[in-house]
DNA sequence: ATTGCTGAAAGG
C-alpha cells in the first residue's frame, strides 16, 4: 500500500496541520467504506432542533441532498440528459457549497465576511489572497507566543483521517495543559452550530481564572498592531465578533452539540481507518492510547463534555508590533443576541440568499488595504484623503 | 476552481 505513494509522509508538528497524502488504493479503500456507510446514514442528521430555524434547515437539507444526487448523477451522465442541467447551477450555487463543502466555515471566514462581504466574494472568484507585513509580523508574534507554552513534535501524517486526529489530539492536550497549568494557546475546535453549519476555530488563547468560584475559562484574543493606537470601531467590532464565536463554538460543545456520525459524513472521513504508526504512538504517549479516529473523536467529547462553559467576559489585547507593548484592552460581555444576528447576516451571504453587501459608506477607508481596490465600484467613494 | 489553497489566522 505505502508503494504506491509517490512521496514520503512529511514530518509536522504535533501544533500545526499537516499535509494530507492519500494513495490512490487508501482513497479507492475510503470511498468504498464512504459509500457502504452512506446508505445508512440519512442526509441530514441533526443533533439541534431545527424547527426554530426553518430557513437553515432548509439549506442545509438541500446541500446534503445535492451532493448525495450529484454523485448518482455522475454514473449516469454519460447516458443521460443530466449533465447540461447539472452544470447549470455551478455559478448559482451557494459560498458555502462551491467553497466550503467537505471543510466547514472557519472563525476568519465569519470574520472575513463581516469586514466586507464583497472583498470575501472577490477573494474566492478572483482569487489571490495576499498576505501583506502586517500580517507576517503578527503571524511571527503569535508563533512566539505559541512556543511560549508549547514543545512543538513532529507527527508523520498519512491521511486526511490522520490530519483529523492530529487537530483533535492537539484540542486534548491543549485542554490538559490548561486545566493543568491554567493556560493554553492556539487550540483547535471544530463543532456544529445550532444554524446547522460545521465551524472550526483556533482559539489563540486560554486563561483559567485563579480563583476557586471563578471556573469558566477566559477566551483571549491578542492583535498586534502596525499604528501605536487602538484601531476604529469597526475593526474592534470585527474582534469581538471573533472572540464570541469561539465562545459560541466553545459551548455549544461543552453542552454536547456534537454528532460523531454527522461529523464523519460531512468531512468524508472513514471512522474505521486505522491512524498513522506515528500518531497511535504520539496519542499513546500523551496518555490517550487510540487506534482509530473513531476512537479519537471518542476522546474530543470526552474532553469537551467535562469542560464548563466559557468565560462570559471575553478579552482582546492589542499589541504594538515595534516593541511588542501592550496598546490596551477590551473586555466585553458576550453577547448572544449580537452574535446571532452577525451570524445570520454572514450566513445569509455564504447560503446565497442575497448578494453580497460592499461595506457601508463610512467605513470605505476599508477599501484602501483591500487588494480589489482597482475593480470596486465601492471604492471610488472612499475618500482618500482619511 | 472541473477538489482547490496542506490550513486558520495573520492586519486593516
Amino acid at each position: 500500500m505505502s508503494g504506491s505513494l509517490s512521496e514520503s509522509p512529511l514530518n509536522k508538528s504535533v501544533r500545526e496541520i499537516p499535509i494530507e497524502i492519500v494513495s490512490e488504493e487508501e482513497m479507492a479503500l475510503i470511498e468504498a467504506a464512504l459509500s457502504a456507510a452512506r446508505s445508512s446514514i440519512p442526509a441530514i442528521l441533526s443533533p439541534f432542533e431545527f424547527h426554530r430555524n426553518a430557513r437553515s434547515i432548509q439549506s442545509i437539507t438541500a446541500l446534503s441532498k445535492r451532493s448525495l444526487s450529484g454523485r448518482t448523477v455522475l454514473d449516469i451522465e454519460d447516458s443521460g440528459d443530466f449533465a447540461s442541467t447539472q452544470k447549470k447551477g455551478k455559478e448559482a450555487e451557494p459560498f458555502l457549497h462551491r467553497f466550503r463543502r467537505k471543510k466547514g466555515l472557519s472563525v476568519t471566514d465569519i470574520t472575513g465576511t463581516e469586514w466586507c462581504e464583497k472583498q470575501m466574494e472577490s477573494i474566492h472568484l478572483r482569487g489571490k489572497r495576499k498576505t501583506n507585513k502586517a500580517m507576517e509580523a503578527g503571524s511571527a508574534r503569535h508563533k512566539k507566543l505559541e512556543e511560549e507554552i508549547v514543545r512543538k513534535v513532529q507527527v508523520c501524517v498519512k491521511s486526511k483521517e490522520d490530519a483529523w486526529a492530529l487537530k483533535l489530539l492537539n484540542f486534548i492536550v491543549g485542554v490538559n495543559q490548561l486545566l493543568f497549568e491554567g493556560l493554553t494557546r492556539e487550540l483547535p475546535l471544530v463543532g456544529f452550530t445550532e444554524e446547522g453549519i460545521w465551524m472550526v476555530g483556533v482559539i489563540d488563547e486560554i486563561r483559567m481564572p485563579a480563583t476557586e468560584t471563578d471556573r469558566n475559562p477566559m477566551l483571549v484574543d491578542t492583535k498586534t498592531r502596525v499604528r501605536d493606537t487602538l484601531p476604529a470601531e469597526p475593526q474592534r467590532r470585527n474582534g469581538r465578533l471573533q472572540l464570541m464565536c469561539y465562545k459560541y463554538m466553545w459551548d455549544n460543545l461543552v453542552a454536547g452539540h456534537f454528532s460523531s456520525k454527522q461529523f464523519f459524513y460531512f468531512f468524508t472521513l472513514n471512522p474505521h481507518s486505522v491512524l498513522s504508526e506515528d500518531i497511535r504512538e504520539r496519542t499513546a504517549d500523551s496518555g490517550f492510547p487510540v487506534e482509530t479516529l473513531d476512537d479519537m473523536v471518542r476522546l474530543y467529547r470526552n474532553t469537551f463534555s467535562m469542560l464548563p462553559p466559557a468565560h462570559d467576559q471575553l478579552l482582546l489585547r492589542y499589541e504594538f508590533q515595534k516593541d511588542n507593548s501592550l496598546l490596551g484592552e477590551d473586555q466585553f460581555a458576550f453577547d448572544s443576541d449580537l452574535l446571532k444576528n452577525q451570524l445570520q447576516g454572514c450566513l445569509e451571504f455564504w447560503l446565497g440568499e442575497r448578494e453580497a453587501c460592499y461595506t457601508p459608506e463610512e467605513e470605505r477607508w476599508k477599501c484602501r488595504f483591500c487588494q480589489f481596490v482597482s475593480i470596486c465600484p465601492a471604492a471610488a467613494t472612499s475618500d482618500p484623503d482619511i
